[in-house]
DNA sequence: CGCGATAAAATTGTGTACAATATGTATTTT
DNA sequence: AAAATACATATTGTACACAATTTTATCGCG
């Protein structure tokens, strides 16, 4: 396997909770399951670590970023300022290719939420709002969106693994809500897409609350007052 | 050199412009110069492509991070928000360690100053707000600060090579704007340290301008179309 | 002289061996 | 039995050799 090609797997496998948070990332394994030596496999240990997938503490390896629940206090602060500033600049940006782009991506979310994949779900999400980073063309605000996009992906697992009537339709909801901001997009109307996607924001969040706060509550009082 | 040495002294030569922005970095030659193998150097320069002072192409090695006219106008875009942002949760999470360290970092700048060694006040200028992140303590925020001064240390070179009386006098407002800015987070008062936080950017922006577009402008149609 | 193909040189990418460091275990000491 | 030490093992860090790729130089041809 490639270099290129290793990166984006192992991107995949932290984003989709194949390698837990947390988890230390051994070194020989991993060459071994991936098929590749050790140098080329620590230069991509590297770059994850360089763009807060993975940390690398000297000496002692890898592991990936963890998402404890003072991080997760810092993520809801920032989100929607984040999310509201990259769709204002991917309006006024905004071009045919990427719209079409964003088109294809959302097709897939589309097929993925009719056919009740989670993961695909959670891919094709990821790969939308990567794209409408892309759109916003602002290498000073995508390193923070793409640090959100990783520990957003990671939790809306649970938002996509939908067990009940309401949680899918709050799904199908996020869809819908996915089109009319790819048209205010194309419409580059920069305050529309930035009302869509904090209303975007706003479903995904009441879902993820529960990644956090799992429900239903522990009613064990050490449990609560440890978080 | 050790690695975590290496990656530092890297760092410092493309913050502080010794190698210029856009130039191609040859593998060989840096191993020569810091005495290290290219094993280590290219996990470096993997890392460092990962946090944006460095761009890689596959089979054609890195390069510096170049600064263009249409990077420059996301940078103007940007950084008030992120610097204001930064800035109230630095006042919200304020703590009497990171202040002290605050201080110590701006009395080198102000040493710097009174001695009127523009390398020095970029160093401790870029320490200072890179401290002011840290006590902001926002995994999310951080990644776009970085970004953000990784362009505007190397920018403000311009502004801290005062040449006239009038520049001069800008850089001592701009101490005195470092000090009040850190009485605001030590005493926790966020709405004031993210006024001062603006004052201080609008400041160093109406120098940087001039980095962008240097003065006296060049009337040569042909430059002016190429720009 | 310009253009394209081809060969040589230089540069980047990868595998492997070995060194340095950290971790775990057994033994000794109190 | 607990703590400390020394040793063995496992893991990470570095150097170097070679493979793959790109860049440069050379040559032939119109």
């Amino acid at each position: 396997m490639k270099k290129t090609e290793l990166f984006d797997t192992l991107r995949w496998q932290i984003l989709q909770l194949d390698i837990e948070p947390g988890s230390a990332l051994d070194e020989v394994s991993l060459c071994e399951a991936h098929n590749v030596s050790r140098t080329p496999l620590r230069e991509v240990l590297h770059r994850l670590a360089g763009e807060g997938f993975v940390r690398i503490e000297p000496n002692r390896g890898a592991s990936v970023s963890s998402m404890d629940i003072t991080t997760m206090r810092n993520f809801f602060q920032t989100a929607p300022m984040i999310y509201a500033s990259i769709a204002r600049l991917a309006a006024e940006n905004a071009n045919p290719a990427k719209i079409s782009t964003l088109r294809d991506i959302q097709r897939d979310f589309r097929l993925a939420v009719e056919a009740g994949h989670p993961r695909d779900m959670a891919i094709s999400n990821h790969k939308l709002h990567e794209t409408i980073g892309d759109m916003a063309d602002s290498p000073y605000l995508s390193p923070s969106l793409q640090r959100l996009l990783i520990d957003h992906t990671r939790m809306s697992q649970t938002f996509y693994a939908a067990r009940n009537k309401d949680e899918r339709t709050r799904i199908m909801t996020a869809c819908e809500q996915h089109d009319d901001m790819i048209d205010a997009f194309e419409a580059r109307d920069p305050s529309r897409a930035v009302t869509l996607t904090l209303d975007h924001w706003a479903l995904s969040r009441d879902r993820m609350d529960l990644y956090v706060r799992p429900d239903p509550l522990p009613v064990n009082p050490e449990v609560r007052d440890a978080v």
